[in-house]
Formats: structure tokens, sequence, C-alpha cells
DNA sequence: CTGTTATTGGACACGATGTATGGAACTGGT
DNA sequence: ACCAGTTCCATACATCGTGTCCAATAACAG
């Protein structure tokens, strides 16, 4: 037998882009799952074959997300006891730009905040792993508590993601904002905006 | 006439904490109106003399804390085009701790994220205000985009606000928290922990 | 004490949920 | 081209939560 029978496949895509397009127009707790399977031409029937509920189809599709991000950027944080180059912020970005529908559901915090805690715990834990291993690497005690530093990083990351995703037409390029993004949290406001004054030690 | 009837007040009183308390242990998604009315010992009814849904009153709670919030922090901000003192951020976290529950549905998204998404907004809104205003106050213009500024801010006082309201008991003292956070938001993590090295320019 | 207002329990129609059918349509493999 | 296996469909059903309405009772302010 095949991984899976077409249809299996179809009917799944289908319920999915359905809950992924209401949620964005009328919002989670609007969406029936009468509407999602009218929306994909599918019975009501076919929907609790596949799933138990909205939150099932839903869940599936935040952890699908989630690791076909992680995916993308194993790769890019392997070799990271070296410096810090940015490149998972870019790349992160970018995967927001091809699944914009979806993150935009997600960091909206849209059926409960569920998907968007799970999404930034998710980095938050990867982000502070790659923090301890990296002071380890040097032999230093970073000044600053490391679960802070990955709270705050990510929290930057996340909220300037969902501002940026939000804007329609896009207000800035891609690269330009990581880069803002990037600058800011290594250097800090200090040397951002121009008023806050340079760092006590420069 | 008096402002309210007494009895208005206890039936409100009693409907929020039920709520919030509700919330907590099963999520929004799971209370269901009869749940908060049983849980405050008040017929249904009453529920709907008061308000028209669940997000209704859920709503209701949100606006007044963050009313009561920014009726805290105005004194703190009026003079604020002189430097930056973060007594602000200081007044929020304790604002955080002394209502914990309310701040802990709110951040966790709970309502579909409406919540979480008019709270964060509003801060970005006042911190952006503050930060052209102080721009203007020092004829600089920011090196970087005054609303990427001022979300990447909010979203690292909101990110580490949760992690620090959820952990139980606390992991570090309020005054630690708020202190690395100014800090780590003014000098950057170059300065912050120890392997990203120091800025370029020191 | 009195007129006003809030609360109560009960009843109601409605919509959404989750489960269970048997038959029709489609699939992958021979 | 065919067949056995599965998926999809239409339909029906019991259950639950919603939002509204009502008349009786209780609590309020002045």
């Amino acid at each position: 037998m095949a991984a899976e029978d077409r249809r299996v496949r179809r009917t799944k895509r289908l319920l999915r882009d359905a809950l992924v397009a209401l949620v964005l127009e009328r919002g989670y707790g609007a969406v029936t799952v009468e509407d999602i399977t009218e929306r994909a031409d599918l019975s009501r029937a076919t929907f609790y074959g596949h799933y138990t509920d909205k939150d099932d189809l839903f869940g599936q599709i935040v952890a699908d997300l989630i690791a076909e991000l992680n995916e993308r950027l194993r790769p890019l944080v392997t070799d990271s006891s070296a410096g810090f180059t940015g490149k998972p912020v870019l790349e992160m970005f970018r995967h927001a730009a091809e699944e914009r529908d979806v993150y935009r559901v997600i960091l909206r915090g849209e059926g409960d905040g569920r998907a968007l805690r799970e999404f930034m715990d998710d980095r938050s834990e990867v982000v502070a792993r790659i923090f301890r291993k990296r002071a380890d690497a040097h032999g230093v005690t970073p000044r600053i508590d490391v679960d802070v530093l990955a709270r705050a990083w990510v929290g930057e990351q996340i909220s300037v993601l969902r501002w940026w995703i939000e804007s329609d037409p896009p207000v800035l390029p891609l690269e330009d904002v990581t880069h803002m993004l990037l600058d800011l949290s290594l250097r800090g406001r200090y040397w951002a905006n121009g008023f806050d004054g340079p760092p006590p030690g420069a």
C-alpha cells in the first residue's frame, strides 16, 4: 500500500486550506465544522473520519508547520557554536512569507493561543539551548539569565514578524526588517534610535 | 441615584472572578456561560442581563485592565522627553504581579488572542508615540524604523513578562527581571551574554 | 415604607456537535 | 479491465450550549 490514499491527501489538504481561510475571515471561534466542510466541498461525516474536532485539525496544521520550520532551520544552526550570523531569523521570515496565511492565523493567537504558545515555547527552547551551548563553548557565564535572554529575543522576533506579516502591502523588504531586528538585538537601542545615548562603556 | 446598585457590583465581580478562574483551569473555549454562572452562584438569566455573551464579559475585563494599567503608567511617562528611566516597565510588572490571574489569562492568548492583540497593540502604540516624541525633542531620526523599534521592545517585555508571571514559584525577583530586560534592551546582547562580542564601535 | 430595579427558575426554539448507518464512488494492484 | 478494500456521501439521531422571554420574588435607594 502507498503511504496514503490520494483521496485522503486531497481531503486533508482541502480541510486544511478551508480552515485557514475561514479563520482569517471570521476568527477561529466563529468557524464551525460545517463551515469548513462546506468550504472544502466535503461531507461533514468525512471530517470526523479524519479528525476528532476543529482543535484536532488545527493542532495538526500547527504541528506540521513547526516541524517544517525546524527542518529548514536545522542546517543553519548546527554549526552555530561560532558567532551570530542571523541566518535563522532570515530563514524564518522567508518561511513565514511563503506560508503567510497559516502564520497569520497562528501569530494572531487564534484557537485560544495554544498554537502561538506552542510556537513561541518551541522557539524559546531551541534558542535557549543554542545560547547555553555557545556560552559553554566560550567558557563564559552570560551576565543576563539565559532564559530571559532567549524569551526576550524570541519575543522581539515574533512581535516584529507578526507586525510585518500582517502589513499589506509590505512596509519593508524582508532583508531590511531582519537586518534591523538583528542589529537592534545585538547592539541595543542605545545605538538604534539616537536619543537614548551610547552605552556607558563606549 | 448612586453610580451602581450594590447587587450589580457584586454580580459583575462574581462573574468576572468566575470567568478568570475557570479559564485558568480549563481554557477559554471549554468554559460555558452556565459554568460561569454556576461557579459564581448566580442564575444564567442574570448573566444575560449584564452581558450579551462570554466574549462581551471577557472584553470588558480586558478593557478595564488596560485602562487601569494606562492610568498607573500615565504619570510616569508624561515627562518622558528626558532620558529612559525604565519606570514604566517596573510599574507594569508590578501591576501584573497584583493582577496575576487576569494577566495570565490575557498573556496566554485566551479568547482567540483578541485580548493579547489588543493589549500589545495598545502598548506598541503608546511606546511608538513616546519614541517619536523623544526623537523630535532631540531633533534626530532614529537609525531603525520607529515602528519596528516599538514592536520589538514591547515584544521583549510581553514575552519575558509572560514567562515570569507563569513561573511558580517565582524564579526571579521583580526588580531583577525588569533590570535585565532594560539592560538588554538598551545595550543589546553584545554586552549581555559574553560571547557575541562587543559592538563594532567599542 | 415605597417605588424601582435586580435576580430567579423555568420554558422555548435554534444551531452545532459527535456518532452511526448503508450504499455509492474511488483507489491501488493484479 | 477487473476486484477487493477504502474512502466518501447523505441522512438521521441524541445531546448540549445558546440567547431570549416571562412572571414571581428579593433586594435596593431614598
